[in-house]
DNA sequence: TTGTAGACTTAAGTCGACT
DNA sequence: TAGTCGACTTAAGTCTACA
């Protein structure tokens, strides 16, 4: 993993991170509104995972944003 | 993997294959351009794979388009 | 509430070879 | 050129537990 693709990593945990807090969610809620894992989500925003698109798209569902918000 | 996962996969392959053909790139120079394994575009293209959001970025890279263009 | 660690299962992603 | 297969290594994603 270069230090682009870190600093992508990077640049989505901090958006799924504020918009987590914005609904005043906690990880482990988001994580079964996602259906993932409360601990996958703590990695995820700490970019420490590089998550899969589905994966991706469950998280959005969670956030109840569109994945353009996450990505663009 | 639910029916719901196998139609945004499809999706997404169909896009990946469509743009690729646009740019008349093969499965194996656009795997070169993007750093990844020929087969493994083919197993995207046939929905057999959930790529990683940095396969994805990646794949787009390849096919010279905005990541909004293939999951929008 | 979150981070972390370890052990685990499944899937991502590579590679060589053949059709 | 593209599909497929088998074997392989690494990473995704789960789960329990504790600071």
């Amino acid at each position: 993993m270069n230090e682009k693709e870190i600093k992508i990593l990077n640049n989505l945990a901090k958006k799924i991170k504020s918009k987590r807090l914005l609904l005043n969610l906690s990880q482990e809620s988001l994580a079964i509104k996602c259906g993932l894992d409360r601990t996958y989500i703590s990695l995820i925003e700490r970019s420490k995972r590089n998550p899969s698109y589905l994966s991706l798209i469950k998280i959005c569902d969670g956030l109840e944003v569109e994945i353009k918000e996450l990505i663009g």
